[in-house]
DNA sequence: GATAGCACTATCCTTTGGGAAAGTAGTATC
DNA sequence: GATACTACTTTCCCAAAGGATAGTGCTATC
C-alpha cells in the first residue's frame, strides 16, 4: 500500500506541474469580460468610455478591474495623453499574439463540442 | 454614429460567435477539480472512494457533481457492476482524446506565459 | 448487535465573481 | 453657478462555487 502510494508520486508531481500550467493559460482567459475586451480592442484601439459602449453590459467598475488584469498579463497597453481632459487609449500589446493558437484550438474544439453535445441530445430525444 | 454601429454589427455577432465557441471549450475545463479527475482517471480507471484518495482535498459531494459533469460532457463513463456491494467504475472515453490538442497548446502556453511573467517581475524588481 | 466499507446525498456556511448606483477630481462649457 | 464630460473608485448587494460536516441505504464482518 505504502509502496503503491510512493510510486504514484514522480507521476503526480509531473501532472501537478501540467494541471498547473494549463490553470494559469485557463485563468488568464477566465470570466465573463476577458475575451470580448480583448475581441473589441483587436479591432481597434478604444478609450474607457468608448470600450464600455462596444462591450455593452459591463460597469465602469468591471472594466477598469478586467483593464487592469489584461495589462498584468501584458495583453493591453494603457497609453496617457496629457490633453485637457486627459485621453487614456488601451491597446492591444503584439504579445497577444501569441495567444492566436490557443484561442483557435479552443474555438475548434468548443464549435465541435457544441455540435456532440446537440447530436447525443438530439439522439436522447429519439429514444424517449 | 448611427452608421458606424450599423457597420459593426457583422463584426460583432461573428466575433460573439467566436466568443461563445471559446467559451464552450473553457467552460467545460473549468473550475478547481476538473483537471485532476481527467489526468488520475487518465492513469487507470477507479471507483468513487479511489479517486476521493487520488485527488486529495475534494469532498464526495464535489466528486460527485464533477463526475456528473464529465459523464455529460463525455468525457468519463461510469460502470456499475452488480457485485455486492456494487461496485462503480469511472473511466476515461475515447472522446476524451480530443482534447489533447487543447490541452496541449493550454499547457505550452501556460508554461511560456508564466516563464514570461516571472521575468517582467524579475526586471520590475531591478528597476525598484 | 456493533462496526466498517461503499457510494453517495443533505444541510449549512464561506468565499468569490460580478452588478447597481452613487461619488470623485479635474476641466470645460453655458 | 450649474451642468457635463472623462476616467475612474467606493459602497453595498446578490448569486454561484465550493467546503465542512453529518447522514443514508445497503452489505459484510466481528
Amino acid at each position: 500500500m505504502k509502496a503503491i502510494v510512493d510510486e504514484q508520486i514522480p507521476n503526480r508531481e509531473k501532472c501537478l506541474s501540467n494541471v498547473n500550467a494549463i490553470r494559469d493559460a485557463l485563468f488568464v482567459l477566465n470570466g465573463k469580460w476577458k475575451l470580448p475586451l480583448i475581441f473589441t480592442l483587436l479591432e481597434r484601439s478604444q478609450r474607457f468610455n468608448e470600450i464600455q459602449q462596444s462591450v455593452q453590459g459591463i460597469t465602469p467598475k468591471i472594466l477598469s478591474k478586467e483593464l487592469k488584469d489584461l495589462e498584468e498579463n501584458g495583453f493591453v497597453k494603457r497609453c496617457v495623453y496629457p490633453t485637457t481632459p486627459v485621453t487614456v487609449i488601451y491597446e492591444i500589446t503584439p504579445y497577444s499574439d501569441t495567444l492566436k493558437s490557443v484561442l483557435h484550438e479552443l474555438y475548434l474544439w468548443g464549435t465541435q463540442h457544441r455540435d456532440m453535445i446537440r447530436e447525443s441530445m438530439r439522439k436522447k430525444k429519439d429514444v424517449s
